[in-house]
DNA sequence: CAAAATTAGGTAATCGTTTTCCTACATTCT
DNA sequence: AGAATGTAGGAAAACGATTACCTAATTTTG
């Protein structure tokens, strides 16, 4: 036997003078479960004095709560994922920033995850959220998969921005804007300037968020008796938003009529856009008039040439906040905006 | 005494067959202990045949480990926190993204933070990180607080990326590039072209990296010989970098010489400068050439006119993993590169 | 004024892991 | 052959909270 207890005891791993909740008991000369109470305003449970005395000890320890323990306990944490489907879009990245602002200040803290709209990436996220027992999931660009028509079963863990449930689910939780009618109002602002032809470029209608956007914006021409030939309808699978901007860009400067006025669903599609007219017809840049969607702050500085559709993607934390402690199923369609070029000529 | 017990003992809040590791240790015919030495690779503690059982029976139930309970006892999380001072630049969005990426693959979990550059933002995030148990801290644009330097004693919990730490200390990890170097780079460059007199549009040189590039430029140009007067070198406080560069082309155009080319220490400066060209000046715009700092993929899409120096946003990841994964002090310099503007006058 | 209800707070079970002891063989060394 | 070492695996003690249950004192009610 070696019963010899050398004087350091290395059992903690590199616990230096850890204060849980114990030590706050002690000082304050209450139980743990009152702490505990007190904590999370578990009222009627205490009096007003012993609150004093452990809000006290609770300041001068500097404690805080081991979140692991209260998550394993409760079963509940206080994360919230947000799965997106491209963060290099900085349409994604304001969202994914006024997220974690509006999530910060109701407690929830925020995991950013990127799931360059693969099926089987995000069910690997959406299964670490579960061994995580995030609370909920903000699905910024779902696609269809296997994890996600499990989690779908219970609706109040997540919220759909942008772009609906793949597959329609009860209880969805959304937020949005109003896409058909913003595509209706670029298409009234293109006919009445009368510049035809018009073209459409977009990006894959697998989405919901564009499928309405070119729904939308061909039938709005169409009830106004605006052409837009299916010559004019531009769009290239599996290459990124700027490169079908480019490409079909390209291609509607072959047509015997090249457009006069392009609506772009997105403003990565018109830099791409943009960027074709700059390269291989520059003297057409002046004469064509570009439409995008999503108006990200930086276009004021870097793509003044561009009208479009201001999407308010600043108030969409607060929002997807709403979303997610909503107790039953929500639809907020935030307000658009139309955004006039900062200059009339391309740049 | 009342030994009688309800069919129904609900205990369990709402845990719908939740199937833990003693459900696998029961259909693997094994015990707690031998299941989690199998899931953590302890060897020599367990044979082939029951490997095999276990993580069979692993496989077929489905069974992940709950993440609360693995940290609680172990005092240990796979949370990496990124503390980004101002996610409204992309290149810290690039960045962002290409740590979770890394991240992710070396079994990290990122948890992303915006400090607004706010110390006490920034000391709020790491307690919250503290009580998370995360396993580091990246900074990317530190402050001083007190938190921060509490956290320094265990630098091996801190990564620092292209900002430096505020205070030095020991053991310190550090991602970023050499910005003496490139700004050398950049000085030669501008100085060859012979497009004198040249200016400096510069950040707030409380970021160690904004200071390396201006003390950096300034004596370059120095050793150059090539004239920089005091007039000619502008900083505006309090404001955005896009503002910056605005308002620093704005005052640069009122000098008597007015610079035929400008050096921006970042390309949110370049883009405010390239603005106010455009808005006041544009009979200037083919004339001045500007360089920028971080060449984001987008600029070859949407500001073609800007040369720079290019930041290798993408491989920060696997750096960050790297310095997170070294056990001593780890100063990462990444190969930066010159890019040429994509069309010899401004656009 | 007795019964009922409310308030205040302590005790201990519990969440799902990891890890420290053990024990029991099997193998290798002297 | 006996001792030492190594291998395989079980039992049970943590980790730090939350919360069900219980008791006792106090207040309200009929």
């Amino acid at each position: 036997m070696t019963p010899k207890d050398p004087p350091n005891s290395p059992r903690a791993p590199a616990q230096s003078a850890s204060i849980s909740i114990a030590t706050v008991a002690a000082k304050a000369g209450v139980s743990i479960a009152t702490v505990s109470r007190v904590l999370n305003g578990l009222s009627s449970k205490f009096s007003k004095a012993t609150q004093t005395k452990v809000l006290q000890a609770v300041d001068e320890l500097g404690y805080r709560p081991t979140v692991a323990a209260r998550t394993l306990r409760s079963g509940q944490s206080r994360l919230v994922a947000l799965l997106a489907s491209n963060m290099a879009n900085p349409s994604m990245a304001s969202i994914a920033a006024a997220a974690e602002v509006a999530l910060r200040k109701s407690g929830y803290v925020m995991v950013l995850c990127d799931t360059h709209d693969q099926p089987e990436q995000q069910d690997e996220y959406l299964k670490e959220m579960g061994s995580h027992n995030a609370r909920a999931v903000v699905m910024l660009g779902a696609v269809d998969s296997p994890e996600l028509r499990q989690l779908a079963k219970s609706p109040e863990r997540i919220v759909f921005v942008n772009r609906h449930a793949p597959v329609p689910i009860e209880g969805e939780r959304f937020v949005g804007i109003d896409n058909r009618q913003a595509v209706l109002d670029v298409a009234q602002w293109m006919h009445q300037r009368r510049q035809s032809p018009m073209a459409l470029i977009h990006g894959d209608v697998r989405s919901s968020a564009t499928r309405e956007r070119v729904d939308g914006f061909v039938a709005a021409c169409k009830s106004l008796k605006q052409a837009l030939p299916r010559s004019h309808i531009c769009f290239t699978p599996g290459v990124s938003h700027l490169e079908i901007g480019y490409l079909g860009m390209k291609q509607l400067m072959t047509q015997k009529k090249p457009p006069l006025s392009v609506f772009c669903t997105s403003d990565l599609i018109a830099y791409g856009a943009h960027r074709c007219l700059h390269e291989l017809h520059p003297r057409y840049l002046p004469l064509i008039t570009l439409v995008g969607f999503d108006h990200s702050p930086l276009n004021d500085w870097i793509a003044p040439w561009l009208h479009g559709i201001r999407v308010p993607y600043e108030s969409y934390g607060q929002a997807i906040v709403s979303a997610l402690d909503s107790d039953k199923a929500l639809n907020l369609l935030l307000p658009h905006q139309w955004v006039n070029a900062r200059t009339a000529s391309a740049l």
